[in-house]
DNA sequence: CTGTTAGCGCGTTCAC
DNA sequence: GTGAACGCGCTAACAG
């Protein structure tokens, strides 16, 4: 069914069902009515691909995320998305995957898709083969990265300053009375190594000795599982700052089952402020790198940038802690 | 940048570069090795848009979830993704809206991209407004729905027998000593009525009066609301089930709260064996209404309707119930 | 093995 | 106010 179809049925030119279509003024309102009944009548929708092609534009948004069960991630992707369907965009998410290779390789996918504008979800894209990709197959879109950074011209970022964040919570537990603050990692991102710097920078301004554990599974059981090894190493810690909530969520459950008092014997961060922290049990204290914020902002620039090409923003937020009953 | 600018550069016509961009076989070494070339050289991406209005068939497949926040909604449209982008689909995921009304805007949406076959993830797709978008502007491509059913001759259903599920757990309890079983619910949704069906069938089949929460927030505050209410109306209360188990989640927190002993007092059951289910303190026993396997039904069902147009499968699957450390 | 031609479905001139 | 003709970028059929 196409265009044609339509205008043989309502005794019309394809050019009339086209305008109709497309409300364009200066049409016979008797004929604009007669082409609507039939367009309704048989159901028609005009193929977006030819669309597309005459017009040189899909209309639509491109979202990627590094790994879309992620909550913070999908809720970024949410509200971008939510904000561009509104503005009549069709804003399509898709899951890049966790290698460089197959996030470039999105960037690609999406190119050939020709849209409009851009979005990476995650620190995890900022990486050479995506930027490579990005200069090569999207030197002229506009694009923006949550929590990321390339050195291109037509790419923004909103950044949040974790490495502050981080600083933050290790010199309030140290005001605190707490002088022996490990951290737990998780795995090896952008976003974490500045993570693990400020814990660094802050320990070292505190004549501290950092206590740290580098790498462990992503989930609640690796959070208690790296406390377990942490406590091994150095059992003298009294509080703990972890690189994400669900992992604080998994350590303070271990703390309690080996009978420490939270936060009487040990105090613990977590970070992001997600869905995690607030409903655990003890609700968990936490860094929160104010990602809706950041996710705002990005639909922002996009916005912005898709009317003015030449807009590039480069953002930086400020994260705050939030005490709940760990600290 | 088109075929043509390709075909230029490397002296050849538009039909050979197609050919090389598609592995056609029957192309000299030489010529293929240079059109390759001058492909990389530019970073040439042919246009989708042409190509889907020429094949007749975008390649693209559509995964409908009313809330992609929504943490086991998102699980089954990743499980979908994934499989359909190995077979080298471009899957699009897009986020419906609570609505009727949205929800069948999308199936709109998503036919004027001509996908080639469609995922509706969650029961609350089953709907006057979305069967009738449905059958006016998709009725010719496969279709499937995780949890929800359509009497329509292109799509497929997979269905959690939510109604037994709630009944074994019921009457689990029941076996156990518990006679004053509560239920509480967030809101009102095909999989929830199924859920508050079996609920009063297994407590009439037992002689139990019923107690009942019908609507909460959805959230670990509502939980714990609803259940406050729960028990005000009856304080004999001495099991609960939940329709969802961050409701449990913060139903079992109020609880300990109050100084209830969980699940000496009062036992605890929550819904789809969710990762709340399992990081919560005290871990929450739950009905695993096996979201994943549906997604992976509904996966292949539609692998195979996409081959055979003509193939409609409708398909249940049985819960089962996951003891932890709140029954 | 390769080029020419036509057409996919739509929007946009330019006539009338 | 409306229609005819062309072109968007690509693939397929047919020649050669």
């Amino acid at each position: 069914m196409t265009i044609y179809d339509i205008a043989r049925q309502a005794g019309v030119s394809a050019s009339t069902v086209s305008r109709v279509l497309n409300n364009r003024p200066g049409i016979n309102g008797e004929t604009r009515k007669k082409v609507l009944r039939i367009i309704n009548e048989t159901n028609f929708s005009a193929s977006e691909a030819a669309r597309s092609l005459v017009n040189q534009t899909s209309n639509m948004i491109g979202i990627l995320v590094s790994d879309i069960r992620n909550q913070h991630h999908i809720e970024g992707a949410y509200m971008i998305s939510q904000h561009f369907v509104e503005k009549g965009y069709c804003s399509i998410l898709m899951n890049a995957g966790s290698s460089d290779e197959s996030k470039a390789e999105y960037v690609k996918i999406l190119a050939t898709r020709r849209i409009n504008a851009l979005a990476l979800i995650g620190s995890t894209f900022q990486c050479d083969l995506v930027k490579q990709a990005i200069e090569d197959y999207l030197p002229a879109i506009p694009v923006v990265v949550q929590n990321g950074y390339f050195d291109l011209p037509n790419v923004s970022s909103v950044i949040a300053d974790e490495l502050l964040g981080t600083m933050d919570a290790v010199n309030y537990l140290y005001t605190h009375n707490r002088k022996a603050i490990g951290f737990i990692n998780n795995n090896d991102t952008p976003s974490n190594r500045k993570k693990m710097k400020g814990y660094f920078i802050a320990a070292e301004e505190r004549n501290m000795k950092p206590r740290i554990i580098t790498s462990c599974p992503d989930d609640a059981e690796g959070g208690a599982m790296a406390t377990r090894h942490l406590l091994e190493e150095y059992p003298e810690v009294d509080a703990i700052i972890y690189a994400v909530d669900l992992l604080g969520v998994g350590g303070s459950r271990y703390l309690l089952d080996i009978g420490k008092k939270i936060p009487a014997d040990i105090a613990i961060i977590g970070t992001d402020n997600s869905p995690y922290s607030k409903i655990s049990n003890p609700r968990l204290s936490t860094i929160d790198n104010k990602l809706d914020e950041l996710s705002q902002d990005c639909y922002e620039i996009l916005s912005r940038a898709i009317i003015d090409p030449s807009y590039v923003e480069h953002k930086v937020v400020k994260p705050i802690l939030v005490h709940r009953e760990t600290t």
